[in-house]
DNA sequence: ATTAAATTTGTAATCGTTTTTCCTGAATTT
DNA sequence: AAATTCAGGAAAAACGATTACAAATTTAAT
């Protein structure tokens, strides 16, 4: 706003070239015990006084510039209000903060549009590296990040054959073993409520609701799952939990924690004692399933591990270590059936 | 990464300045009507033509560098991974897309060298705008933000008396209107449970209380105040809780929605029946209300109107439409009482 | 003392834009 | 025909830092 100081500024008041200044500012050791720039103390702490007495603040820009580099990550999700993605993000700020690292948040609302934008903007403000939840037909935009040559990481889905690390969860299996803690707790007829998205991890959990029930040997394993939209559910997730208790289902399971959240409140609307008429098993973990007797067991991912892989392929595509390849890195889940401990509410 | 399209190469493809090829690209119109750059049609859209085919995207760094403006907004919050402060995120984001505007996140965890970090990351990554939701003890980083020119507004916190917009929910009434409800149902006997950090929206919540409390003829308001460390707050929770419970309250208020929910928690393991045994009035908006019944009233913040406002300000503070004072916009909070369903009780 | 080597510091180019100033030639006016 | 406009465009100076290279100075060696 008004006038900043700037390396020029120090020189002049200190009475050393600008190159100096930077030198000092930088402290800049010898990286191979070679020649390097040095300064005598004397003129290093004059430097140092006056940049402290006229609290010089580097131009970020103008080393951006010069550097090519803007230490800003750009970090794409579906919607950062949505726990899941809340979490995420909350995790990958402190990783990117420990690597000297701040992230750009955007949400899509699984609008390809949306993304879009958002790939623009984050382009636009330089961001070093992208992390992305991809929604349906965003191929277009992501493409742009490629042609960018700026790093690119996928979390969550992967629903993209291109050449970028993909860090995700294994959803057939997690979803298998929702279907176990079902049979386990004695549900018979089992159902499944999802998305009509096609993205992989939808996909992949539907996938493994029905290697399960084929294996309990149902055979109309796909009739048993209801597929949702995604935009506006509120309605279709009412219609949907009416139909299937009307049916007489004992036990269900969910795509997501939303499907979860949302049809356990329409059943407890509809008076439907849960665990009892109906049994569940909920996706991602939340609030409301240890207010239930037994509580809610849950399928959980391991969010932290997940973005610290997600953020330490970034960093070193970023620094060049490694060369962006499509490969995949998938992640097991937990299930969990008692109370989170206390520690869950420490940071 | 690899070599980038430039303004340079557009023009020498073109055969132009590259004078021209900013002009055109910006499409600067003339302000004024006087005279300005004229660019005939043929050669602007030779322009644009090569600039689509080498698909070329301007420098951010470059640009931030020359305009001294970056775009970006420093969002300093609590913690992104708790829904308020998510919901608020989520609000920002999207109105300051609207105005090409992109936001930066950081979560404080209360803890004053956290928020020093990340106002120094901030202001070292040159954001634009500062919206700031203070923490105890984090007056010096602030005076940096205000030393450096850089425009800031104040979220949901007032307790620093320095010249900058604030955004506050009306909390005293908020309050208030939390005992009211509870009286309205018939609770009697009336505690609180709070933290004891002593920020402006923790204390005035305690105000509020206090102040409806003696209205209706209690002289030990203050006692009837638990007040828990916000750090490794479970433990705190499940004290407070039980002490309470064993003095036979019957009206329960929080100061904020984590100890809302975290008390609910407690109270449901602790096999007392919500609504029934003890009345409770929730602070901000949670899933888990609505799972009991009848559901759980709660006082709400105008989160929509509180970002809106904020992000008003900055906008016009980095435009020097308005400048920097101190000034406090209140606003009120909503109540709200769901209907009761048909629902069992959750247990 | 003289020269070579080592240490300290300055010069200037560069990063990619924006923006002010100025130049050219043609059209219009007088 | 000379003077005046004006459209269309080029040149160059910033913006603030980094960094290769050269220059100056000191120290060491003979």
């Amino acid at each position: 706003m008004t006038k900043n100081v700037t390396i020029k500024d120090i020189a002049a008041e200190a009475g050393v070239s600008i190159a100096l200044v930077s030198f000092v500012m930088n402290n800049r050791t010898e990286p191979d015990g070679r020649k390097k720039y040095r300064v005598s103390e004397a003129t290093r702490d004059k430097i140092l006084e006056v940049a402290r007495r006229l609290e010089y603040q580097p131009n970020p820009a103008a080393r951006t510039l010069r550097k090519g580099k803007s230490r800003v990550i750009g970090a794409v999700f579906s919607d950062i209000s949505n726990v899941f993605y809340g979490e995420i993000a909350r995790e990958m700020e402190d990783l990117a903060f420990r690597h000297g690292y701040t992230v750009l948040i955007g949400s899509t609302d699984e609008l390809p549009e949306k993304l879009d934008n958002i790939v623009n903007s984050f382009i636009d403000k330089g961001v070093d590296g992208f992390i992305v939840v991809p929604c349906e037909g965003s191929e277009k935009s992501i493409g742009r990040i490629l042609r960018s040559n700026i790093p690119l990481v996928f979390l969550d889905r992967r629903n993209m054959d291109l050449p970028a690390p993909k860090v995700v969860l294994d959803n057939r299996d997690a979803m298998r073993n929702a279907v176990r803690l079902l049979e386990e707790s004695g549900a018979r007829d089992i159902e499944m409520l999802s998305f009509t998205m096609r993205v992989s991890s939808i996909v992949e959990r539907e996938e493994g609701f029905m290697s399960r029930m084929s294996e309990l040997g149902f055979t109309d394993c796909d009739r048993r799952i209801h597929r949702i939209p995604f935009h506006n559910q509120m309605g279709y997730v009412q219609n949907a939990i009416a139909d299937i208790c009307s049916r007489g289902v004992d036990g269900l399971v969910f795509a997501t924690n939303y499907l979860t959240i949302s049809s356990i409140k329409v059943l407890n609307t509809m008076g439907i004692r849960i665990q009892d008429d109906i049994k569940v098993v909920g996706f991602d973990n939340s609030d409301v399933y240890e207010l239930f007797n037994p509580p809610i067991p849950y399928v959980r991912q391991p969010i932290p591990s997940m973005c610290r892989i997600a953020m330490d392929y970034v960093f070193r595509l970023i620094d060049g270590e490694i060369k962006q390849e499509s490969q995949i890195i998938t992640l097991d889940s937990e299930t969990v059936m008692s109370m989170p401990s206390d520690s869950h509410f420490v940071r």
